[in-house]
DNA sequence: AGCACGCCGACT
DNA sequence: GTCGGCGTGCTC
């Protein structure tokens, strides 16, 4: 008889660790899910096999055997690995780790399979040919490639140089060596792109999509595709890093800089971390790339992580766009309170005249971002989060863009009853009124949260813009990442000053990276794009390096900062929320997480505490949360992880290492 | 997560 | 007396 270490699926911390069982089936191999009878009632179970032993250091009383095992979801053993490291790493529990590779729905209906791209036609015509630059940067992966062994490639490319086929032709190599291979994009908007030019090179039934928008159906039945070993390339956003793929070649994460590869709920993984993990477990490489990579990937580059590799030429030899910046504040002062500068509308309408299209970037969907009264100074916020809601002309609602609550428009001040509420902000609703207002005749089309919530309207918009049936396109940072269109001659950043004043030591960062993706949607035809940068800040380095692209000069200087303030990567930011039903509840309940933290901490010069403090999302649900703040210098995670895991299982704290976001 | 055990209030 | 509220504790 074997015995089977296994982890039951209860998504608990008390369950959270290994149980042991008999199992009489002697094909039982680790990663395998079985179905076990668990505590007082013996009620079945699923749970996973970690462990297979031929026999017990000690006997187990009460022990129990696995009724049954269930070959359709079992993991390959690498998932296990990844688990167990996870849980140290971002102190989650096994069973969310394996969850990660899972699908979450049950089998779908017999016999029907449902392609979530079935429509999608091939796209990109023949093979193209590569530049000097592509072909060195090929030559050193296939190199690595071809050692089976594993290496971390950071493929750093200005926009349109041709990254995506440095990315194909490695996968064209893994598959020539019968391996597999992961394709990640930072947003689920940006797959039917991406899919449409891997379908025209490799084949429909050799995909797989893989990301969370996909219904529980077609969730699982490309889970069970892939398990099957029916296809070799999977696709998607984070979430395919857990892909149930053997043998993986190659995994590559596109624009790997974006913060939606950082997971916000529990397990707060990152993407590129896991990717990194599976590379190695695999002896398979890993490309990550971007035109601006993130200040923590470049600083590891730097020190030898990863191998760097450039690619600076444009497609085609296109020319980097003409930039300027326009300084709001003197628009304000000559009396222009539109949201275009005289200058961007004089190119606006210049580039009409010519028939090439414009871009307007701004970072805020709806139509003014928050409300107040003029008589009582009284801001409308959300009574659930308590963040300011934003007006939204076109459902006429205001809306929290946090919790998503929404209510009507109030005809008056809540607080005093005035009549009198003013809308300040712009969102870009507003954006889309004035160029139909300034341009009635320029057909035009909105492209954020709000306009590409019913399915395929995303696709709609996209391909007006690409067929020229619309000439201004309006959007949030959907239209900044990685889109490629061909006539466009200007670029318009409405506001650069959003992203910069974010309270973030990432906000110049994301705000230079947003200038320069924004601004590398321009000139991908054949003419010199220009772009307009509107910010009241115009001599900030992260708008002047932006304009001229220069990412070396940006590095420098943030890199700089980020050693001298001890911000990632030279040190962890850790966020710490408590939630209670009470504020009293909450605020006490942090209160002793900081006197805890102090007394393991507190004497050490490599930890910084911050007090505890109301979380700027105060409240979610029913909830009272406060959080607590600690930068720790790099290299003590084992250290902290120790007490912070304890402080988990007393105080149910939820740990956020690096978040994404301090809300 | 479930499920049993257990210790208090208000019902036939 | 006993039915049922959900706090606490345990699960190979």
């Amino acid at each position: 008889m074997n015995y089977v270490n296994v982890v039951i699926d209860n998504n608990t911390d008390k369950t959270d660790r290994l149980f042991t069982y008999g199992c009489s089936f002697s094909q039982v191999r680790p990663g395998d899910r079985v179905l076990v009878p668990f505590a007082q009632g013996d009620r079945i179970r699923p749970a996973y096999v970690f462990e297979v032993m031929d026999h017990l250091e000690k006997d187990i009383p009460g022990l129990k055997m696995v009724r049954e095992i269930d070959p359709e979801y079992s993991l390959p053993e690498e998932a296990l690995e990844i688990c167990l490291w996870m849980k140290k790493r971002y102190l989650c529990r096994l069973i969310e780790g394996i969850h990660c590779f899972t699908p979450s729905g049950t089998s779908s209906k017999a016999g029907k399979a449902r392609r979530p791209y079935r429509d999608a036609e091939g796209l990109g015509g023949p093979v193209e040919s590569l530049t000097l630059q592509q072909e060195l940067a090929l030559a050193r992966i296939y190199e690595k490639m071809d050692s089976g062994r594993h290496h971390s490639f950071l493929l750093h490319g200005v926009t349109s140089s041709g990254k995506t086929e440095v990315y194909m032709r490695a996968i064209e190599r893994a598959m020539e060596k019968g391996k597999t291979a992961i394709m990640m994009v930072p947003e689920i908007s940006l797959t039917p792109e991406i899919i449409r030019r891997f379908i025209s090179r490799f084949t429909e039934e050799k995909i797989a999509v893989l990301h969370s928008r996909l219904s529980m159906g077609e969730r699982y039945d490309e889970w069970t595709r892939i398990r099957r070993g029916e296809v070799s390339i999977v696709i998607g956003a984070r979430s395919a890093v857990f892909a149930p793929l053997e043998n993986i070649g190659v995994i590559v994460m596109d624009e790997e800089h974006e913060l939606t590869y950082k997971s916000d709920k529990s397990p707060k993984y990152e993407t590129g971390e896991v990717a990194l993990r599976r590379a190695m477990l695999n002896k398979g490489v890993l490309i990550v790339g971007s035109a601006t990579p993130s200040i923590v990937t470049a600083v590891r580059a730097e020190e030898g992580f990863y191998e760097k590799l450039t690619l600076t030429e444009r497609y085609n030899g296109n020319q980097l766009p003409q930039v300027e910046i326009q300084d709001m504040r003197e628009e304000l002062k000559n009396g222009n309170t539109s949201v275009f500068s005289t200058r961007l509308f004089g190119l606006m309408e210049e580039t009409l005249k010519q028939d090439k299209q414009i871009i307007l970037f701004l970072n805020r969907r709806g139509y003014s971002t928050f409300l107040s009264c003029r008589e009582c100074g009284f801001v409308m916020k959300c009574r659930e989060c308590g963040i300011s809601m934003t007006y939204h002309k076109e459902e006429g609602n205001v809306r929290c863009h946090y919790c998503g609550r929404s209510e009507s428009l109030p005809t008056g001040c809540p607080s005093c009853g005035s009549r009198y509420l003013r809308h300040f902000g712009s969102g870009t609703e507003k954006v889309e009124e004035q160029v139909n207002q300034y341009f009635p005749h320029i057909p035009a089309a909105r492209l954020d949260l709000d306009s590409t919530r019913k399915k395929g309207s995303l696709d709609k918009i996209l391909s007006d813009f690409r067929k020229g049936r619309t000439k201004i396109l309006i959007g949030t940072q959907i239209v900044a990442k990685g889109l490629d269109f061909h006539h466009v001659g200007l670029v318009g950043i409405l506001a650069a000053d959003t992203t910069l004043n974010i309270p973030d030591y990432r906000s110049a960062e994301r705000t230079f990276q947003l200038i320069t993706q924004a601004a590398g949607r321009t000139g991908r035809g054949e003419a010199r794009g220009r772009v307009v940068i509107q910010t009241y800040e115009p001599d900030h380095y992260a708008v002047t390096l932006g304009a001229r692209q220069d990412y070396d000069g940006f590095y420098r200087i943030e890199k700089e900062i980020r050693e001298g303030l001890k911000y990632p990567p030279f040190a962890d930011i850790l966020l710490l929320t408590v939630t209670g039903k009470k504020e009293k509840d909450s605020l006490e309940k942090a209160e002793s997480v900081y006197k805890e933290c102090m007394a393991a901490f507190g004497n050490s010069p490599e930890y910084t505490l911050f007090r505890p403090a109301a979380a700027v999302i105060a409240k979610q649900g029913n909830q009272y949360r406060h959080q607590i703040v600690m930068k720790v210098d790099r290299g003590r995670r084992k250290e902290y992880a120790v007490v912070l895991e304890k402080l988990k299982k007393t105080y149910g704290i939820i740990i956020d290492i690096n978040p994404a976001s301090m809300m």
